[in-house]
RNA sequence: CGAGGUGUAGCGCAGUUUGGUAGCGCGUUUGGUUCGGGACCAAAAGGUCGCAGGUUCAAAUCCUGUCACCUCGACCA
């Protein structure tokens, strides 16, 4: 039995080494596997379907708040690249170059989009005349490139899939609006969907965009106590605009800048869910996103009767619209399968045996927490679907205690410098960059967000001991 | 890009110090018994030892180069 337990720990625990238990997880949930181009990665069905339902819901929304989707080229010419000084110069070392067609240098070089607020400029100047046109509220979902020089699945790969949202407005009003209103959207459905409890407010000038007025973020703590930023939210004033002539004419008479944003997501959110849930036996999934919500599993399937009725079951269970996998292969045994789906974190396991047809019950085993329960049979697609429910919330729930149990705050640099060992760090910050960089020198740790509560936790900087200005939250990254 | 580590059967590894017939476990295939937490027995298939050079009668093993992956730093979604 004992042998048995340290089978089913093929995976390193997280406890003994985060960065290995990370990798073994994706691999041993089939989620991705390595491509062969440097620093890429190949999303495998299983990966890609939590992508698909990250994609379908988070489209949802932008529908709802009035977005629509373009698909802009791959290719940015280098000239229009160049246009906007601090952009390129935040991006040049990681784009990559298309040089040649076929044989033939071509004239310019093209650049593989490291992001497409260029191209979309560029187009926006054709296509805004008149304030009638705005507000122009776009999104692609697209991959883009960046030409990383260390890579890890998910979390940084040079070429990633994501969305980019790029929206132009009348007014500075309207675009801050906008802005807040999609990382409202982006935290709404990291808590709801992914489970993933995170903290926002605004970037420092430091963390901020390359070319943007102001950035804000999410971040989320991973179960190592370190950050990710999980989407930002860009407001570009009319710094584009200038750049690439994003004019129209107001009621007034008047020809005026449009006002832009820009907000991004990407299949690093996934990296994000499972460094956020999962444990020592693998991929943990909130049921929102798991391609399987919920696994029958016929027990002793050569007994009369069993495998009609776990097939009935989880028809019954298809029909109430939940995501069901009947695991009816006979190669293998009941136990190997308990293991290998809980690697791959199926939220609920169902068992049907012989037993459990004759009580009339079904054995159900969550994933969060465990826990075994019997479920009657009479009703069960109900059932299930509360359960399903529970374990969303309660997956939240406790993601939000452990975020909060490493949350510390901290009124000098002692304090911060033991916080960042845990977590998230909250003090006051002078606003100086000499600050940030001292801290970043000491403790490895950046600024991740000024949050939108600003309650003082005294009045000088942690770092520097001068006047405060703003509240902020210190931690190690990804 | 700096420091360290690892590349040997589908997967996990031993063998490298001291050069001399390519090994083990899991998985796979076939047959049988099992079947409620990774079952058991028997037989079988499966390898240009990451890649390229070099040294040698002989290289998985020694030398040089190179690529990939993993960890820790520097940079970024």
């Amino acid at each position: 039995m004992a042998e048995k337990q340290e089978f089913v720990r093929e995976i390193t625990p997280r406890s003994v080494d985060f960065a290995q238990w990370y990798t073994d997880v994706i691999l041993k949930a089939d989620l991705v596997d390595y491509a062969p181009v440097r620093g890429c990665m190949v999303m495998k069905p299983y990966g890609n379907r939590i992508w698909e339902l990250i994609q379908a819901d988070m489209d949802g929304r932008f529908k709802e708040t009035g977005h629509e989707n373009v698909a802009m080229p791959l290719l940015i010419p280098e000239s229009l690249l160049l246009k906007e000084a601090q952009h390129i110069e935040g991006f040049a070392p990681e784009v990559a170059w298309v040089t040649h067609g076929g044989d033939e240098k071509l004239p310019e070089r093209l650049a593989i989009r490291p992001t497409s607020e260029t191209l979309f400029c560029a187009m926006y100047a054709k296509w805004i005349k008149s304030w009638r046109d705005l507000p122009m509220l776009y999104n692609q979902w697209c991959s883009v490139m960046r030409w990383e020089k260390s890579t890890r699945p998910f979390l940084r790969t040079a070429e990633f899939w994501w969305q980019e949202g790029h929206t132009m407005h009348a007014t500075a009003q309207e675009a801050q609006e906008e802005t807040m209103r999609m990382l409202g959207v982006y935290q709404a459905h990291s808590e709801e969907v992914l489970a993933m409890p995170v903290i926002t407010g605004r970037k420092s000038d430091k963390e901020k965009f390359a070319g943007a007025r102001a950035t804000y973020g999410m971040e989320s703590m991973m179960q190592d106590g370190k950050s990710l930023q999980a989407a930002t939210s860009h407001n570009f004033g009319t710094n584009f605009s200038e750049v690439f002539d994003v004019k129209y004419l107001d009621k007034d008479g008047a020809l005026k800048y449009a006002h832009e944003t820009s907000w991004g997501s990407s299949t690093r959110l996934i990296g994000g869910l499972i460094m956020t849930h999962s444990d020592d036996r693998g991929l943990v999934l909130p049921p929102r996103v798991a391609p399987i919500q919920i696994v029958v599993l016929p027990i002793a399937m050569h007994k009369e009767g069993v495998l009609d009725k776990a097939r009935a079951v989880a028809a019954e269970l298809e029909a109430a619209g939940l995501r069901v996998k009947l695991d009816e292969r006979d190669t293998q045994s009941a136990g190997w399968k308990f293991n290998e789906w809980e690697m791959r974190g199926v939220p609920i396991r169902m068992e049907i045996g012989p037993r459990d047809i004759e009580a009339g019950v079904a054995t159900v085993c969550r994933r969060d927490t465990l826990e075994k329960l019997t479920l009657p049979l009479q009703g069960v697609a109900q059932a299930a679907s509360l359960l399903l429910g529970d374990i969303q919330s309660a997956m939240f729930q406790r993601a939000a205690a452990f975020r909060d149990g490493r949350l510390s705050v901290a009124r000098d640099m002692d304090g911060l410098m033991r916080g960042v060992q845990e977590g998230f760090v909250r003090t006051m910050w002078c606003g100086e960059r000499a600050c940030e960089d001292r801290v970043k020198a000491e403790t490895s740790a950046t600024s991740r967000v000024m949050p939108f509560d600003q309650t003082p936790v005294n009045d000088c900087c942690a770092v520097c001991g001068a006047p405060a200005r703003n509240v902020i939250y210190w931690a190690k990254a990804y």
